[in-house]
DNA sequence: TATTGTTATACTCTATAACTATA
DNA sequence: TATAGTTATAGAGTATAACAATA
């Protein structure tokens, strides 16, 4: 095996300040980082239940409430109940709720970009491949079995 | 700019995954999360004030003085105070300390690589060159400024 | 008075469990 | 009875502030 740190550390390490640096942009549009999950979660496809959000974006069920009330309330997003079984609460994404989204992710990755310019263009490259591809995977693949 | 997740998102989806399943590794060898950090911090080299190991692990000084008190108990750390400053303490780590944070590396590293092996050879080079150069800077200039 | 380590306190985040409404 | 959503409670983790020893 070759000589490296922790793959956990290096990749921990450089989760924190990556998270430290988007606070200020997502306070700017009046999200929090559980908000700005939900607007990335729902602009990929609108979901049937908010269990399902809440498993999309790795949070529980009972933490994402007070931010889709909060969303809801700004209409950023539909929250209706499934009128074939309303139990269930339709989401999905508004026009604002998508414009705010945008916003918010393209101040983000100016920032990141200043961070990946520090990286040979071909090691870049390579480096948001491989982040895709493992970030791809559900977390029981990640960790191994 | 290219359309790609958020490098934040990706990272922070990783990274909990890759804790997850350190954990039970650590757990193996009595340690913790933060007892491990700091086996590894020690390991590159020892320190003289508890304040500055806190720092180069990310902690706050007080959190780290509990996992202190054990790993001196067992005998993986020497802590003594400075003679030339007694309210200074002397970390460093013992042969059996670094015995342990070892056996726990290589435990950690075997997951790790499971999880690299998904990636083709030459992107896994540049991902981990990658990494290890972002990781290595400062919190301040990951951010960026 | 300033600094190192420690202890005590408060606060935030998260997880668990109870409750309601629908089915 | 089972499920979706909600609310309430408890616990872990963290940060802040006060304290004791040494300089």
């Amino acid at each position: 095996m070759t000589d490296r740190p922790d793959l956990a550390a290096m990749i921990s390490r450089l989760s924190r300040p990556l998270i430290d640096a988007e606070l200020p942009v997502l306070r700017e549009h009046g999200l929090s980082m559980w908000a700005y999950m939900v607007l990335l979660a729902l602009d990929e496809r609108p979901l049937r239940t908010q269990a399902a959000l809440a498993e999309a974006i790795g949070a529980d069920k009972t933490r994402i409430i007070g931010f889709l009330d909060d969303l809801q309330q700004r209409g950023l997003i539909d929250r209706t109940p499934d009128p074939t079984d309303r139990r269930a609460r339709l989401l999905s994404l508004t026009a604002e709720g998508r414009r705010v989204r945008d916003s918010a992710q393209a101040g983000i990755q100016r920032k990141e970009e200043r961070l990946l310019g520090r990286l040979p263009e071909e090691d870049r490259r390579a480096f948001l491949r491989s982040l895709q591809t493992l970030a791809a995977l559900s977390p029981e693949e990640i960790v191994g079995e």
